[in-house]
DNA sequence: TCCATAATTCTATTATTATAGAAATATGGA
DNA sequence: TCCATATTTCTATAATAATAGAATTATGGA
């Protein structure tokens, strides 16, 4: 992933009501929602929450599927991943960066598959990273 | 992490000047850099380059020390990581979604600890999460 | 066919953010 | 002290994004 196209990602997700938006698909799962029933959750008028949807659907971070009258909308969770991997590729030098995310932990257990990695210290991350 | 904090910190990433600058200090490690270096790096002219500097510094992204005539900037790991936790926390419902990431096998790591989460393919993930 | 409804697109307005020159501030060295 | 330089703040302008009413489109049901 380049940074520009990082960019645009981070910029859609750089907004109360999108992140909102982004959020709840992401927790509904592939089921995903339809408009009606995430304007009525976050209160947005429908002008509105459409403009945000197509935003979203834009860069690739969600998709819409029709379905009769309605619009089914899901998270694209591959874009997600991609732009997560992106932000924490070489990272801080080898210094443990990011107890809480655990993507370190996992990169350094893959490396070595040996170590213990399940404790709450993570190992130094991301250095020679994609 | 709450979402209107969320946002404000994707919003200020998602600009691309803004975002090189953070990788550039992510990638530098603890030690960071002047912003003479940056802005060298970037071409972005000094009243520009601080304008960003001060805005990825009021979300605390960066932070800034002053060393005689330099002010040498330092990326905020810390910030980062709880913003890709907050992420993912929640998501896909049982789905295998971040394989990229990484982060998913750890946690599903941390609550089996037998578990085999070398290979490829990374457990359901997330589910319970903070 | 006609209506109700889901959702979008059109439109104008408002609000926010980015840009970079000019001026100011602060520090170390001559 | 005086100067060169790092960096910021001030300022005006330009560019972009958000908002939501009104109009439009599409679909299923009466």
């Amino acid at each position: 992933m380049e940074t520009l196209n990082a960019a645009e990602l981070l910029a859609a997700l750089g907004h109360e009501s999108r992140l909102s938006i982004f959020r709840l698909l992401v927790e509904a799962g592939p089921e995903g929602l339809f408009p009606g029933a995430i304007g009525e959750k976050l209160g947005l008028p429908a002008p509105t929450l459409s403009f945000h949807l197509s935003h979203l659907t834009r860069v690739g971070l969600i998709r819409g599927q029709k379905e009769s009258r309605f619009i089914r909308y899901s998270a694209e969770y591959a874009t997600m991943d991609e732009l997560i991997a992106f932000l924490t590729s070489n990272c801080c030098q080898g210094e443990a960066c990011l107890p809480k995310t655990a993507a370190c932990d996992t990169i350094a257990k893959r490396r070595n598959p040996g170590a213990d990695v399940s404790g709450d210290t993570p190992a130094a991350c991301c250095k020679p990273n994609e």
